[in-house]
DNA sequence: CAGATCTATGACAGCGCTGTCAAATGGGTC
DNA sequence: GACCCATTTGACAGCGCTGTCATAGATCTG
């Protein structure tokens, strides 16, 4: 019979707390770690948990009203490496300090990320760490009612439900602007990705737009395709703009746009700069190693995935943290525009 | 008192029952959606659980006896978007089935791999996904103990301690020796990046090599360094390389690398092929845009993450299942070689 | 219509651990 | 030697849920 098996495999405290000859709650001490057991004792059950082979199971121990070490992380994609350059700035934080990420893909999809929540706070995370899409109301409610630490991050244009990380998107497409308009730009083009799912990147392209604006400019074309962001989008979407007269300056959504912007005009046999400037963000490593640099927005995801990991390790330790930590970007001056 | 907050917030399966006016058990039949309960009482619990609150809690239902829906996922680095690319498969299939994976990054340090999965085992998960660095006698033994599902991706070059869901990277080095020698290439240089920690690389190289010498031929010149593949680190050692005479064709230790190798061809001025040939593997999407498209074999990332998800959904529904599943790779020629 | 068979519901114990409180031990002090 | 204190160890209950077995009706069968 399986659970024979089971029964029989499974190494309790109490077994331990046999073969060490002390009770259970001294070994439980032990594998705390905790400073009250004498040296002797810990050596005992120490040699005990070898000898057994005991792994400590971390279900009853969270449920005996011991804190979990698990934090909940919601996603909206991983095969856009911004998030799991996030994602691994997170891990390193939490891995470091003892914890483990539980980890859910929302897919842009509210209705998802609703259900990712209320799935993921049934294993009774410490914290919560998401990249919101939308976040509807009844995602929300369950956040308010969880009672645990909850960090929204990569953008700070909104309001937290608790605590944010990130940066201003609305503020990083105005400083691309402002300062191509200091280059001396003054004809702009604009092409994105799927900006119902990403609205991030909807906000950047509003600030930029924003800002061309206050000086009487706007785009005069725009090229737009319900996809996820990638290199070949991109690139097609140049390709399509090119075709029809293009503007002076292209920006794209974001860096894999821009690269595939970089390369249509490189196999065009186009000059960047002179022929067609090109803009991006997000400061991927490939961009600023590309013939051309790209002129981009480093956005600093590691170190978002960093603090956010920072910011509920201060809870848990009772320190009174800020609610929102811009932690900014780096124009990075290319020669692509 | 915070004891008496959590308290009074905390719904459990006893507030739910009284509210519906039916017992735990009854409750907790509707919760998981079991068939044996009449369709008013279905009604009635539904309506109590909106009007609670109510969050299932794992924690208790995976103590009790019922399995856990979590499944422990282990991997060398995220910011190698290969490994991303494998987890965002993995999740997806995973998800789909009710699973969440909790997340361990090793680092490519096997000391710090045997502690994730020690402390990951702590959880009880359902399954474990591993990318192994090296997996030391202390990580076998504790996957033997462990009785439970383990599957082993990437490579299939080594014997699985229960499954693995990979390719073969001896196969596919010699593959595309293979091929170039079919292409009349007779003049070999290696680029590559840190070799110890990244030992499927190291395979593709042997694989490589073996296969040239099958032709009399060997490695001209190499170029390595002791750091993690990257774009910039690729264009580094291309550019050592070529200031001293470069061979006829540079194999890559993967498209990272090989996409640094193409960048500062271009930047010397150089054409490829016909200067310099490059190949790579991985079969990165920005490399099959790029304005040379990279000659590569594509790895079919997610699919070894699905396919993973897969075996491990066989086995818990207890069927018999494959233990060893090559997904094979793919031969992408491009412009490039 | 007695007896067999289902269906729907509940009582109870226990999963493995830890918080709380209590007790035993060993010095140290006057 | 009586007392106090710090240190070390243990007993016990209970976290919230589900597996197992029992029970009360409802339905069927000849």
């Amino acid at each position: 019979m399986k659970i024979d098996i089971d029964k029989a495999n499974r190494v309790t405290l109490a077994d331990v707390a046999e073969a060490a000859g002390v009770s259970e709650i001294t070994v439980s001490r032990v594998v705390r770690g905790m400073a009250n057991v004498s040296q002797v004792t810990v050596s005992k059950v120490e040699e005990a948990i070898v000898r057994t082979g005991y792994v400590r199971n971390r279900l009853a121990g969270a449920m005996a009203g011991a804190v979990s070490n698990q934090i909940a992380v919601i996603l909206p994609s991983l095969s856009n490496s911004v998030f799991a350059d996030v994602l691994d700035g997170l891990e390193a934080r939490l891995q470091s300090a003892g914890f483990h990420s539980v980890l859910g893909i929302s897919n842009y999809d509210s209705e998802r990320e609703a259900q990712l929540i209320e799935s993921l706070l049934g294993w009774q995370p410490a914290g919560l760490v998401i990249a919101p899409t939308l976040l509807s109301d009844r995602s929300l409610r369950l956040l308010e009612r969880g009672r645990l630490p909850v960090v929204e991050v990569m953008d700070i244009d909104r309001d937290p439900t608790d605590m944010v990380v990130g940066i201003s998107h609305r503020q990083a497409g105005k400083s691309m602007a402002y300062y191509l308009i200091g280059r001396g730009y003054r004809s702009f083009g604009y092409v994105g990705h799927d900006i119902e799912g990403d609205h991030r990147a909807a906000i950047r392209r509003d600030g930029f737009r924003a800002a061309l604006q206050e000086n009487g400019l706007d785009f005069e074309t725009e090229a737009r395709a319900d996809a996820e962001s990638s290199v070949p989008l991109g690139r097609r979407l140049t390709g399509q703009i090119l075709s029809k007269g293009a503007p002076r300056l292209l920006y794209f959504s974001n860096d894999d746009m821009a690269m595939g912007g970089l390369f249509e005009a490189m196999s065009r046999g186009l000059q960047v700069p002179r022929d067609l400037a090109v803009a991006g963000f997000n400061g991927l490593q490939i961009g600023q190693s590309a013939p051309v640099a790209l002129t981009t927005i480093e956005s600093h995801r590691a170190l978002i995935g960093q603090r956010a990991a920072e910011q509920l390790l201060g809870r848990f330790a009772g320190a009174e943290v800020e609610r929102r930590i811009d932690v900014g970007f780096t124009l990075l001056p290319g020669a692509s525009a």
